[in-house]
DNA sequence: CACAGGCGTTGCAAAAAATGTCACACTCAG
DNA sequence: CTGAGTGTGACATTTTTTGCAACGCCTGTG
């Protein structure tokens, strides 16, 4: 959108801390650059840099210059998949932050799902921490969010959510693959793999264990459940994950248990959006998609998969 | 704002229904404004007009363009007014749709206070009927709106609501002013100057009179409150207003009393805003202030003034 | 039926705006 | 002090936009 260049520039320029990077990414002139920048300055009647030596800084007024550029280019975005929408022809282009444990077997199936009514519509899929998925909203640069326990900032609007228990993952000769519910002491006395910090899931087990002042001391602490899965395969340990993001494999090898509800209640995986905006008609359909099929999920019991 | 240049001059020929017509407004040739609204068309991937011969009217597409236009001029004067704000001065412009009720006493006497601590703040003040506010929010023509008994459209958000009861102005001499309360039939027994039907005292005097089976028939049906009030002085009538639009003259000439409640219900004089908008400044103070002011005419009673 | 008057649209030359080039002033690390 | 980094300003050049005039189209009217 050509009358949207000038914001398109600033937001390059905040990026790169300085014009003459800028106007090398832009394929522009560090003049012209700097004389499109001041010219919108003088129009609005304020500043949008700091200048230092060194460089370029947004100021207060920038970065609310900048927020608008971003509410109203996704706006554009909506408008257009509105009138692509009207025409009867499904087009667009659904962008989503969600967490790892919807990444393996549920959005996949919900994708092609959805692509294979609407084969017109476009997705990007990216996996971030429950807090930067929030960000990401705010930003516009997500029109959704799939996360699990997010922190619940106040630009954040739920639209469904799906209770999900934490559950142990091991190998199925481990001594505690017998029981069909485990307690969080269990686990804690066992070798286990934890997830990273940021996460839900290690968020909801922490608690739970400063509560009981008990330590969580995992031989490995990481970021990707992926590894978890695999890893408690190779060594006699266990490790941890919610239903959505576990299916159990045809030769019966990992098996799933759920820690019981007194140690350590049920999170939510929520799907979320930025509080009172209006989304392009094609996030807003695969959001209600999303939540029917959460729904589903929700309705057999707090069933493992 | 130069970058909605090419918006403002779409709005222009959408209102004069002619691309000829809108381009001697805005001084500019018609071969101009016609290869403007084409490269922007070509840009967007859809048109905004139906060409008929004889001019051009906005299509679908065009009304969702249009409204996304208002939307980021009212959302940029926002970021103005917010950045004026921040460097201490305040500056900015208040617009506002009122029922003719608040005109006389309540809306100087606060537009006056607030100007006097904030100079450097405009306003815009509309008289529109409670649709006609409504659609001046969705619009983004007004940033806030004032009204007795809104029809309440979904994206019409409640700041302040003040219960006004009904009262009946009349005459110092005429026979109702003996009584503290007045009955509707008493009201409907006597000769009776009445606002027009889109008004909110209207409509609940209305639906009063309906559940009783009785009709209104007024001697006058008027849309200006002011002539109502001046007329029952001159001939031995009533008429109907909320006590916010009243006040007693020095002289004792006109009095003020309440329906009683048990026949019509009290109404309420409603400060709103469009639902999820963020205001200017300006106006988000303005409206704090004026819900204040609100809170303190409730507290002393429903009073007559 | 022709015709005048309205409309949007288009080719082309002129005007206006944006850009690139180059130079300058400035700051900071070495 | 030097050199590499920064933003900025004057001037020629390129690109974009505009105004003008003409064209094709449709509608109502004599």
């Amino acid at each position: 959108m050509r009358h949207l260049e000038t914001f398109r520039l600033i937001e390059a320029v905040a990026r790169a801390g300085s014009m003459r990077k800028a106007s090398e990414d832009a394929n522009i002139t560090a003049s012209a650059l700097n004389r499109r920048i001041r010219r919108l300055e003088a129009e609005l009647g304020f500043d949008v840099f700091e200048r230092t030596p060194g460089g370029v800084r947004l100021n207060p007024a920038g970065e609310l210059l900048l927020h608008h550029y971003r509410a109203t280019r996704s706006d554009l975005a909506r408008v257009q998949s509105q009138v692509a929408d009207l025409s009867g022809e499904r087009r667009g282009h659904v962008s989503l932050a969600c967490s790892q444990a919807v990444l393996p077997y549920f959005l996949p199936e919900q994708i092609a799902r959805y692509r294979k009514e609407h084969g017109g519509v476009t997705f990007t899929v990216n996996v971030r921490d429950r807090a930067q998925a929030e960000q990401e909203l705010a930003n516009y640069a997500s029109d959704l969010a799939l996360v699990f326990e997010p922190i619940y900032l106040v630009d954040f609007e739920v639209l469904h959510i799906l209770p999900q228990r934490v559950h142990v993952v091991m190998a199925a000769d481990h001594p505690l693959a017998a029981k069909q519910e485990i307690r969080l002491s269990e686990c804690l006395d066992s070798k286990h793999v934890a997830p990273a910090k940021i996460y839900g899931v290690r968020y909801l087990l922490d608690f739970a264990a400063r509560r009981r002042s008990r330590d969580f001391r995992p031989v490995i602490e990481t970021e990707s459940f992926d590894l978890i899965r695999h890893y408690v395969l190779h060594e006699n340990a266990i490790g941890f994950q919610i239903p959505i993001g576990l299916k159990a494999p045809d030769d019966g090898a990992l098996v799933f248990r759920p820690v019981s509800e007194r140690d350590v209640p049920a999170g939510g995986l929520i799907l979320g959006q930025r509080r009172g905006r209006t989304l392009p008609v094609a996030s807003a359909r695969f959001a209600l998609q999303l939540a029917q099929a959460l729904e589903t999920l929700a309705s057999p019991g707090t069933g493992s998969p």
